[in-house]
DNA sequence: AAGAGTCCACACTTTATC
DNA sequence: GATAAAGTGTGGACTCTT
């Protein structure tokens, strides 16, 4: 009886060390050995379990791969997505997700002006919708007063269809080079294009 | 409950940078 | 050559599916 478990001893201690010169031989070196008792919680466990996935290495390692590989593959387009720093920064992993998270903070901060500078235009436009029917209301009523006329407004509802701007298309010929940091100068100067083209 | 898939942390190696 | 960063193998833990 104690022979036999000396022998199953025997025989464990030699499954280890082929397992450990398998190992040696598949990736240059030694697996991780386990840590002292009360080193580390995990690692005293390792032994008690079978791997889960898969319940083998090779294609737990596959898989393993393949997520690292996906994950490469993401920090490969967030890099195409983020500018490339003026720095002399190194193009780290850690430095990409640090440029990256500056790009997305910039890019908020633009839409934000772009939806502040949309509204502004917007109130605009009413604003001069208002003043527009005022002036054509009055220069029909001088119409009227002078000639006696009883022919209808002059401009249609169609012509005054021309007249309409497409504010979208405004907020964007008027940006800036930069971007959509858009000047008050320059947007007044759009504000006075538009006049010119209703009047 | 068991198995598969995924994520994470750790140890270690390899490669790049100074 | 020293150091940092990237890459790899591994096992545990967790979630989801069957």
């Amino acid at each position: 009886m104690e022979g036999n478990v000396c022998n199953i001893q025997v025989l464990l201690r030699a499954a280890e060390f082929l397992e450990r010169r398998e190992r040696e031989a598949e990736h240059g070196y030694a697996s991780v050995q386990p840590l002292s008792p009360g080193q580390s919680d995990k690692r005293s466990k390792q032994k008690s379990k079978k791997i889960s996935a898969g319940g083998n290495r090779s294609v737990h390692n596959e898989l393993e791969k393949n997520r690292r590989a996906q994950l490469k593959h993401c920090l490969e387009q967030l890099k195409k997505q983020v500018p490339l720093s003026s720095d002399s920064m190194r193009n780290t992993t850690l430095n990409l997700l640090r440029r990256a998270q500056l790009h997305i903070k910039k890019l908020q901060e633009q839409d934000e002006r772009a939806e502040q500078m949309k509204g502004r235009l917007l109130w605009e436009q009413r604003e001069l919708r208002v003043r527009l029917e005022q002036l054509q209301r009055g220069t029909e009523r001088s119409r009227n007063d002078s000639q006696g006329s009883t022919m209808s407004s002059e401009r249609s509802d169609s012509d005054r269809e021309d007249v309409e701007v497409d504010v979208e298309s405004i907020v964007f010929d008027c940006v800036d080079s930069d971007g959509l940091s858009i000047t008050h100068t320059g947007a007044d100067h759009c504000y006075s294009s538009m006049n010119k083209a209703w009047l």
